[in-house]
DNA sequence: TTCCAGGGATATA
DNA sequence: TATATCCATGGA
């Protein structure tokens, strides 16, 4: 029987070492929307995630990963899955040619439920430096110092914390929904509901105060890997408005006809597309 | 000054 | 079920 997966990485106790780039690309992974708590100091860039933390660095055409948690961050990188047939399987899609070529790097992380539930609740009309600054706050505020750096809080902490905390770190009109979320989410159990179906989860989520449809599809791709589904924000709108020259269609419709364009590889698609065309600051 | 950002809640028909 | 309006904030 052939073995049709290669490794492209060696990990050893205190470090990654990505050998194989071509899947793999810091920028490309960080500026495709999906991971907020970021830093970039130099030719380096520091990533945290739930309460750890790593540094990436681009050498001698590797990327090393340095951090204390190692296998955490193998499956945080999803580098045990093969990117290579994925983007064969999509770049038979014209429009997704360029896209793939632009954005050969992406990978979907594998982050933490809550983590994302608490920050996609924050993206909500709202911009990407706005919601790394308003995370930012929120770390700082309710996170565990871990030295060098907060950990995002726990659940019981953003439970512990009021309207005005939210609104102190600028969530602004957000910041109800994320003191009710908080509370509701005292009768989730995250990590089982990873084992419902792609429709049952997001009947689940959307529950949540603050949630809706496009929430809970990133929601669902970043932290719980669910890749049948394509989430509609004011990019990818423009992006089908320009491929199918449609605008009358709402959200959810352009939403289900891409997923049965692209199926189970809806999600990765839409990664690639989002990236590609916001790079371009595509408009109607 | 107005528009926009990884939209959602609510009221209304 | 489908559409209209309101919502904090800050950069462009």
């Amino acid at each position: 029987m052939p073995i049709t997966y290669y490794m492209i990485y060696s990990k050893s106790a205190d470090k990654i070492i990505i050998s194989d780039t071509s899947d793999f690309n810091i920028e490309h992974i960080l500026d495709c929307g999906q991971v907020f708590r970021y830093l970039k100091t130099g030719d380096c860039y520091t990533l945290f995630a739930k309460d750890a933390n790593c540094l990436l660095q681009s050498k001698d055409g590797c990327v090393i990963i340095k951090t204390k948690f190692v296998d955490f961050f193998v499956n945080y990188f999803d580098l045990d899955r093969d990117y290579k047939k994925i983007k064969s399987e999509l770049v038979k899609f014209d429009e997704l040619n360029e896209p793939i070529r632009f954005g050969s790097g992406i990978r979907l992380l594998n982050q933490d439920p809550l983590e994302m539930i608490i920050s996609f609740i924050i993206s909500a009309n709202n911009n990407i430096p706005r919601i790394k600054m308003i995370i930012e706050r929120l770390c700082k505020g309710l996170g565990q110092n871990m030295g060098d750096y907060y950990a995002f809080p726990t659940l019981n902490a953003l439970q512990s914390a009021d309207e005005s905390f939210f609104k102190s770190i600028g969530a602004g009109y957000r910041a109800m929904y994320l003191v009710n979320a908080s509370r509701q989410l005292k009768d989730f159990d995250l990590d089982y509901l990873k084992s419902l179906t792609t429709s049952d989860l997001r009947k689940k989520l959307v529950s949540l105060m603050g949630v809706g449809n496009k929430v809970a599809d990133c929601i669902m791709l970043f932290a719980y890997k669910k890749t049948d589904l394509f989430p509609m924000d004011t990019w990818t709108k423009r992006v089908y408005t320009k491929m199918f020259n449609d605008k009358t269609v709402s959200a959810d419709v352009m939403s289900k006809n891409l997923v049965g364009r692209f199926g189970d590889l809806s999600g990765y698609a839409q990664q690639y597309l989002y990236y590609y065309f916001r790079s371009l600051k595509l408009t109607y």
